[in-house]
DNA sequence: ATAATAACGTACCGATTAGTATGTTATTTT
DNA sequence: AAAATAACATACTAATCGGTACGTTATTAT
């Protein structure tokens, strides 16, 4: 061994995040990177690869803090109805304090390199299919605890409520009027209460 | 008047528009433009100014031909359920049956660019609202012609249906298993018939 | 026919891109 | 203390970026 590191790997990896998720993968240049992680060049290469490794850390960093986060806030409530409203509320309400929509990381992956690379495709899959489960799950708490209906298909209505998530997610960044999400969010959420 | 132009502005328009459209605007070069429009660069400047005006004029003719192309397919089925239905169903069915998936442009742009440029923020905002009215056309059709319930909100009702297509489109780009979308579009679309 | 004009192709511009070679500094192990 | 080693900063590379100057060619209007 010789010269300790100076820098927090997880503190400029998380600077990293922040800026891919801002910019995308192309718009985000290495001398961006060097300003926001304070770190030079060599550095980044060293600790983490090139452009693209680092990119793919942040991500998964980001996936895995998101899923947690995600799977905490529905836990909070007891009721299954009130954790989905005030959950999809608060993706609302987060979108329209910043002033610039950065929306979901792993979504705007989706959308700028999953269909150009197969790791990113399969990586961000497998972090929507997870988000899937966990709601998934969340449900099935509401049908055993007798909120929801007993005929209710949780596997279906959990993969209905993450693509209208997704959407969500995505129409905020065009900063449509709050009544067109809020009415949108209202008419799915019935989903939980009127399907058969 | 002087020396006539060699090329067909709105077909090496289009040509751009299918590149953007594939590849997004930072990731398209003016090298790949030239070289699929088959046209040199300072005829591209002076047909279309600069990359950012070029690329609005693709979005401008994209959005255009895919809202005409959306009302005529809703047009098409006399049965609105039917008729959403078949559309979701399409749109699944495209993304598919390319190897990569493009997905929708304006979605793309509203991800790449509406958080960074005001004027892509309105452009596309304005036609996912354009889309919404012409669903809330067709579900008020349904409504009039007795296929689906009076008490229907049909604007709230058109929202939530943009949302979730919107969400279709995005999580196609990842290739999920056909049974989740398919199973997420059978849930969503119950919305029609069991809206209070 | 000739002058005017605009589209054309080539070849260039400075700036920026991702990535690296290299010499220096600091820390650890012997 | 000395040798080994790795992180550091500087400065560089070739390639590519968006955009344009300029000389040539073709077409129109006179």
């Amino acid at each position: 061994m010789a010269r300790t590191r100076e820098f927090d790997e997880q503190k400029v990896l998380e600077a990293a995040m922040e800026l891919f998720w801002e910019k995308g993968y192309e718009a985000t240049s290495l001398s961006d990177l060097t300003a926001r992680m304070g770190i030079q060049r060599p550095s980044i290469y060293s600790a983490f690869g090139d452009k693209k490794e680092l990119f793919e850390a942040a991500l998964r960093r980001y996936t895995m803090s998101r899923a947690s986060d995600v799977r905490a806030r529905l836990q909070n409530h007891s009721s299954v109805i009130e954790a989905f409203s005030a959950y999809f509320e608060s993706v609302v309400a987060e979108e329209y304090a910043e002033d610039r929509s950065r929306g979901c990381f792993c979504i705007n992956t989706m959308v700028e390199l999953a269909p150009h690379d197969e790791k990113f495709e399969i990586l961000t899959r497998e972090h929507q299919m997870y988000l899937s489960v966990i709601f998934q799950e969340t449900i099935e708490r509401g049908i055993q605890s007798g909120e929801l209906k007993r005929g209710i298909n949780a596997k279906a209505l959990a993969q209905a409520l993450i693509v209208s998530l997704i959407g969500l997610t995505v129409i905020l960044k065009s900063r449509p009027e709050r009544s067109f999400v809020d009415q949108a969010i209202a008419v799915t959420l019935t989903l939980l209460t009127t399907t058969i």
